[in-house]
DNA sequence: TTTT
DNA sequence: TTTT
């Protein structure tokens, strides 16, 4: 039950923010943490690590990261499976966080979008992506029913 | 470069223990860390997370720890990709440990094989596994050169 | 705002359980964490944390927990200060747990006393301890008002 | 023995570096680390840790960090004693900093002094600290022998 | 003031 | 004794 994950490091890509089909807000997007040490080719080498962050972290998340942005974050590490669109079971682990600190100087981030980073509303009409029983990492979404009960916290 | 990630849980099954070429030990085994909720159909969810020990470490592990063995644990989380058997790119997440602690009772550990843990040699003439290249969680071992450069540490 | 320990130990005295003046519980415990290395006498080493745990947490560690046993424990990192009976003021560092995992076997653990761990009154009639602005690890209890709003979370 | 502190935040004054009889460099620091939650009158609260490190550590933290430096920062919770001028026993709490990622941008940082953060000699003819057996958050300096065998790695 |  |  002891189950804890801290990083530094710097988002590969602009935060993704997707909705499920009962309006609960879930942001996902992959951490590069760098290595303490050159590889034997010289570079220096990182990990890349996928995180989701659900409801009002969410939230913050798509408002104040962007593509670059360093940030420092808790979570859990979770492990889950799905099918892919070739009919195989495909095996994910992935950082749930459950706080995250923003480090980049305030210029350097997405702007705050008037909310103060609050509980906005999901946006009406929006498509119901299947992140759940797919990757919500891969772009991947046939149109799934999830119920709320299937939500990590 | 802020990378940590502590658990504590249960070996799904015993610790593998090979050697690269150059004879550096690698114990690999998953470890069962419980979530703290029980999910919508009542059962206790857990999450499968690979651990990778290396030198004494791996030793250690293999020693002192088997199946169902309750165990904490510090490491970071690594990256990699290999090439499946399939020639598909496979993208994994796990756990490289750098100090574990045995929280099961001693007489539901395996035996310490009289060497208290220390650094055993690697039997002469074993078969060389190529884990580093593809996936050590597999059981996929073409042999392949890697020099001791490739070590994360 | 990342603040974050995580620490695999026994306890070395059995936990002792209070109440604020509103109702809330607070159990506090040392925790007794073995260093890895001998020091130079060839002793075992040990650090040792004091803790705080507020609410249920407190209840379950009263419950479940007593003088020895194994305790694994996340939390964060917390400084105080207090006025001592001498009048001068101490500064202290201790741990507010959020997590707690019991690690001892049942049998060695205290028993649960039919309650499940679960939310028990505070007793009526008990005395006031002050345990906010006087150290909650001494046994100083002159009784002072505090509110609620003083709790950490 | 599982023991880990994770921290992000600033520091309140410029490192101090001193040596040991022997010549190991040890750096200390205060840590501000902001709460998530503003207290009671609104202000906004943070937790003060103090932090050592030592050797080629001791020197980058002196080299990179000064007063107001945004700082990540992993090691192991350590309690000590020691006996103050009034001959009182006094404990203290503390971090023993493994990892360092220092996260203000390089012209907010003390300047590296072309050492690249080296491991340089220590001063000769420099005065000798007994920062061990007494505080070495105070400035308490009486001069004592120490061995190398009390550093804690 | 310390646990196994 | 505290940082932005």
């Amino acid at each position: 039950m002891i189950n804890r994950v801290v990083l530094v490091g710097r988002l590969t890509r602009d935060p993704e923010l997707r909705y499920t089909p009962s309006g609960v807000a879930v942001a996902t997007f992959t951490l590069a943490v760098n290595r303490q040490f050159n590889n034997a080719q010289g570079e220096r080498d990182a990990d890349f690590i996928n995180i989701v962050a659900w409801r009002q972290l969410a939230e913050l998340c798509a408002n104040y990261l962007k593509k670059g942005s360093q940030a420092g974050l808790e979570g859990r590490l979770q492990t889950r499976s799905y099918d892919n669109k070739e009919g195989k079971r495909v095996f994910v682990t992935e950082v749930v966080a459950d706080n995250v600190q923003f480090l980049s100087p305030a210029g350097e981030r997405r702007e705050g979008s008037g909310s103060g980073g609050g509980y906005s509303n999901p946006p009406a009409g929006r498509r119901q992506d299947d992140f759940m029983n797919n990757d919500p990492f891969a772009n991947d979404s046939r149109t799934v029913d999830i119920s709320d009960d299937d939500l990590p916290f």
